[in-house]
DNA sequence: AACATAATTAGAATGATACAAAGTTAGTAT
DNA sequence: ATACTAACTTTGTATCATTCTAATTATGTT
């Protein structure tokens, strides 16, 4: 059942490279997101990985959540309402397709082509193109 | 200050287009999200016209939203994390771009020339690409 | 081993949004 | 006009994700 894609020295070894201590909670949040593509929330994380944990805290959770983002190794994604989602960042850049009636994320390629030619497999009701940085107001200042 | 671009009549005639009735509250939400185009949170609308309601509740904001977009008239913005955003879908559908440094919202256009030709403008640091739809599972089921 | 620093825990607090029940309004038919 | 009905608004309460705080524990270094 337990998939293990990334073996415990592979993590160590990630969060080593960014400079993350690899304390063995932050180790099973990782681990929870790269081997299950699934693109958790934090309270799935939890619920999944709170049995090798009998006293693992929420904010633990949210805690390595936010370091492995603050890092660069794992990347936030907002594409339902109300919850954030988790996914691996150390590949490459891809957009993502949420299925309106089961609720299954899919990873897409998006260059323009891709996308229109997406419409044949996936049928397109919404798409949402966010950007964020510095402005040129703020630039100047 | 008020600057009023949608005279009510308009806003009435809107409403009715898409089938909604067009009561007061209703008519100032909409009236608020079409003429202040800072894709404005529930709260700040309900802050901004509370003035004129004094009676007016947070619930009939949410309800009046809800309604506006499932109408087609809105279209939920989810560009930061915990808040729900609104914008006017009766245009030509664009991207957003939030400035991390003062939190202002710019409508963008979206083709890929456009984007390459927006970083000597913006400084771009992430772009998120979400769309939603029918996965090819379940539109075989 | 002792100290300093960082990480974890438990529980309470916050804040956006949803819900439920009662009251009000508006549209329609008599 | 009056009464009926359905839609809308209100009020207060509930929920749920996330954050905060203070106390505890683990880790790395001298």
């Amino acid at each position: 059942m337990q998939t293990t894609l990334y073996s415990p020295t592979q993590l160590a070894d990630i969060l080593h490279r960014f400079n993350v201590r690899p304390s063995v909670q932050r180790m099973a949040v990782l681990g929870h997101v790269a081997d299950k593509r699934t693109h958790p929330t934090a309270d799935e994380i939890f619920s999944s990985i709170a049995n090798n944990f009998p006293s693992l805290s929420r904010a633990t959770v949210y805690n390595s959540l936010h370091t492995l983002v603050d890092s660069g190794i794992l990347r936030e994604l907002e594409i339902e309402s109300g919850v954030t989602r988790y996914d691996l960042a150390l590949q490459p850049s891809h957009g993502h397709f949420m299925c309106r009636h089961c609720g299954k994320i899919y990873d897409i390629s998006v260059t323009q082509d891709l996308l229109r030619a997406m419409s044949d497999k996936y049928r397109v009701e919404s798409i949402d193109v966010y950007i964020k940085g510095i402005c040129p107001e703020c630039t100047e200042n």
